[in-house]
DNA sequence: GTCTATAATTTGATAGAC
DNA sequence: GTCTATCAAATTATAGAC
């Protein structure tokens, strides 16, 4: 029973990618994170030193779950717009779920100012998901007599697209606007 | 010969927008304005009370510049791809001539976090930019036989499209992926 | 693993001299 | 219009007790 409460470590991940995904990594302190979970700030920093390595891990396990719960390329669906759909279906439910953009959307709008190791982390987070959706396309009814770069820069296209529309729904408090895309 | 030289205010607005789409909101401090153009922060402070006041007013200017640019749309080109193509070479520009991306990109990813005026103007660009796009889709040999709610989501298309692509193609540090759009 | 306490710095903002 | 001086609060981070 004692297994679905989460430790500090995640609970502190789990609140620290909230706070990122509503106000940018400039916009929350160690303080918020502890006052949130109900310790004090020299706790968070037993678990993670700097606010750097907390905002790396934040974008690679936020990273990591987006590509595992997309699944392997090769299983993708043979239809190009039922695998743009998949990944669609991905960036809006984040949106729902709790009314945020994507975590590394946040992170590339302030990626001139962020430590090194927080930017990478968001960098990776655009190569992991353009290979797979490249992996994925290629093996469509329509990528399979596709050149490489017209697969890639549909890839690309996709993720711009809904990297975009996640903002505006936000900024004009519309999610609705989202599913026009 | 004097009218070139920039007051303090302009100059003040200048860096902030900089910083802004460097940064983000959260990323700069009176104290980075004032150092960066030669003050003291109180100088800044009088001319601009407050930092969201700054911030208000450094995203309408840039609002405003932005659609003074694309002029009038009913003097826009007839063919749909060239409107489409003017809006994308603003935002190419603003990409090329600083590397920096969309100030109210950025300020769309902090926008839960913002103060109210600020996250007030950057709303205003995207519903100002849009209506200048359908204003100037459903002029074209496209868009006039077409209802408006396809012009609007044309509309939408792209600009999502171009925000994203500016956050993508900084981050990966490859200005050359927003021409794949 | 969490706490208290605190250091060192930065922040937004104001008062008042010049 | 710009300055010096300063405030109160917040920030990241550390030392050491429990």
């Amino acid at each position: 029973m004692a297994e679905n409460v989460a430790g500090t470590e995640d609970r502190i991940l789990d609140l620290a990618e909230l706070l990122i995904r509503k106000n940018g990594y400039n916009g929350f302190s160690f303080r918020d994170i502890a006052a949130g979970i109900g310790v004090k700030s020299a706790s968070v920093h037993y678990h993670f030193p700097t606010k750097a390595a907390l905002g790396a891990r934040v974008a690679k396990r936020y990273t990591d779950r987006f590509l595992d719960t997309l699944g392997d390329p090769d299983k993708a669906p043979e239809d190009a717009n039922a695998v743009i759909d998949k990944v669609r279906a991905l960036f809006r439910s984040a949106m729902l779920e709790d009314g945020r953009v994507c975590l590394c959307g946040v992170l590339a709008a302030e990626s001139a100012g962020l430590p090194d190791e927080v930017a990478a982390e968001a960098k990776a987070f655009f190569t992991r998901l353009t290979n797979w959706l490249c992996a994925a396309l290629s093996r469509t009814t329509w990528g399979k007599d596709q050149p490489a770069e017209a697969v890639r820069t549909q890839a690309l296209r996709a993720v711009a697209l809904f990297e975009g529309g996640l903002l505006i729904a936000r900024i004009q408090n519309d999610t609705d606007l989202f599913d026009l895309l």
